[in-house]
DNA sequence: CGTGCCAGGTGCCAT
DNA sequence: ATGGCACTTGGCACG
């Protein structure tokens, strides 16, 4: 059997179990009355309530609730698992150090406890990174801008590494800031200071091109953008590999002045077919 | 009963106990050999291996793996859950749509599969994050600064909401940037971007003072608070609610050069004493 | 709904 | 370990 569970364990009952799935490097799921108490980074407290709690072999630990996708409460893989039966209750406790974190549960009651053999991920790749975007534009760099030539990717700085960068047909150097998603202010900001970090490296100020390559950008930053006389090229978030100018910016000058912002998403999701049988 | 559980189910009894627990509302946690596709924001595939997949009422699922504390793919709260079975195979699909996006997993063999009743986090009380340290500020304006008069908090401007905005002894605008941690680049941009509107405003420009307080920062963030002629106040982050100068940053310039950058963590968790009652 | 920002962010990879 | 940043970031609060 791949998987034990025991029901409505006396609490003792559930530390064996615990400590054998421990052993076996098992997931092992807890799920029963309990509150849980959280000190580290910062600290937490949470009433009584119906909860699971996860245990994985990792070291991970997570408390989750009825609803969202984050944990109400958690410990994050390299922590230690220790459990105790302290006044007739299952006391399960997850430490870690640097920094200094401690997660607590301790159960009234435990409705059910689970303990399973899982695999790790051994393969996933996910398409539609920023690499990937990246990668399309080193394919077709006049999607950026005709006669862009790439010259480096990561491209390290006095302030940090560019994503891409290259020189355009007049041989200015153009630093390149790649988001996968519509940008705010921050993106905008983080362009401006690798333009500035080569200003410096050139020395010869106001020569240094940059563009911000996204789906689409906030007002707010395309203000910051036009202030800082950088550019805003649109490209549609790469779905399969591909990139797609969304529209034709006429992008000469040193700010784009049109509104691309409505994202086309065509969405033709139509599998309303009987997937039934219920 | 509380948690129901059915062990090694054929996958059409295992559709059965999923309609069931759709209709109860409960959480439902699925073990067993899968694969797992989704396609959405970004698009990937998972090779058939054991996991865990969790669904909860409203809307949310996971795939836990074996490590890390982040499922290994998931789909949001307002999600729909939709289970068949294909080709003789329990088949769960979430659906969400703005943005549309599609999780799909199809299970080979299933070993387990439980429901049980959860109730939501009612009362989760977090403390030590910004607002705790805002607050604790609010109470000792000195430990920014002597003669620091706070004038409003989140103060709205043309670049975004001012943490906390104020007027030094001299009279002159200060806007204060708060972290509850160690800073990088981006939050010196960020005071940047404040200081920048507030000048705009204000018409008066050089004479807006802004001030990071954050318990340390990088070098670089560093150099880039002094490239912009901002200061840096170092202050512990918050454990009880009260916070305290690290060292006394003798910040009269525009820049401070001291590195304030240990943790002294304290952390005092001697409980090994029966900790009785209730 | 979108915009902006905090988060115990997490995770990845570089030095 | 620290640093810098992407992420299907998630989550909240506000206009």
């Amino acid at each position: 059997m791949t998987a034990t569970t025991v029901h409505q364990p006396t609490h003792r009952e559930a530390l064996w179990e615990l400590e054998d799935a421990f052993e076996r490097g098992d997931l092992i799921t807890i799920f029963g009355r309990c509150t849980v108490e959280y000190d580290g980074r910062a600290a937490s407290s949470l009433d009584p309530g119906r909860r699971l709690l996860i245990l994985k072999p990792d070291g991970t630990a997570l408390v989750h609730t009825d609803e969202n996708q984050k944990p109400v409460n958690w410990q994050p893989p390299g922590s230690e698992h220790h459990a105790a039966v302290r006044d007739g209750r299952l006391r399960v406790r997850s430490v870690r150090s640097s920094p200094d974190e401690t997660l607590d549960v301790r159960f009234e009651t435990v409705e059910q406890l689970s303990a399973m053999a899982v695999s790790g991920r051994r393969d996933l790749s996910v398409t539609g990174s920023e690499a990937d975007l990246r990668n399309a534009l080193l394919d077709r760099p006049a999607l950026i801008e005709p006669g862009f030539e790439p010259l480096a990717t990561e491209r390290p700085t006095d302030a940090g590494p560019i994503d891409l960068f290259g020189r355009d047909s007049d041989g200015r150097p153009v630093v390149v800031e790649l988001k996968r998603r519509r940008v705010g202010p921050s993106a905008a900001s983080q362009l401006q200071r690798y333009v500035a970090a080569i200003e410096r490296e050139e020395g010869d100020a106001a020569a240094v091109r940059g563009i911000l390559v996204a789906p689409s950008v906030t007002d707010r930053a395309r203000r910051l953008l036009a202030e800082h006389g950088l550019e805003f090229v649109a490209v549609e978030p790469p779905s399969d590999g591909s990139v797609a100018v969304s529209t034709a910016t006429d992008n000469d000058a040193d700010v784009v002045d049109d509104d691309t912002d409505d994202d086309t998403a065509a969405s033709s999701t139509a599998e309303s077919a009987g997937e039934g049988s219920n």
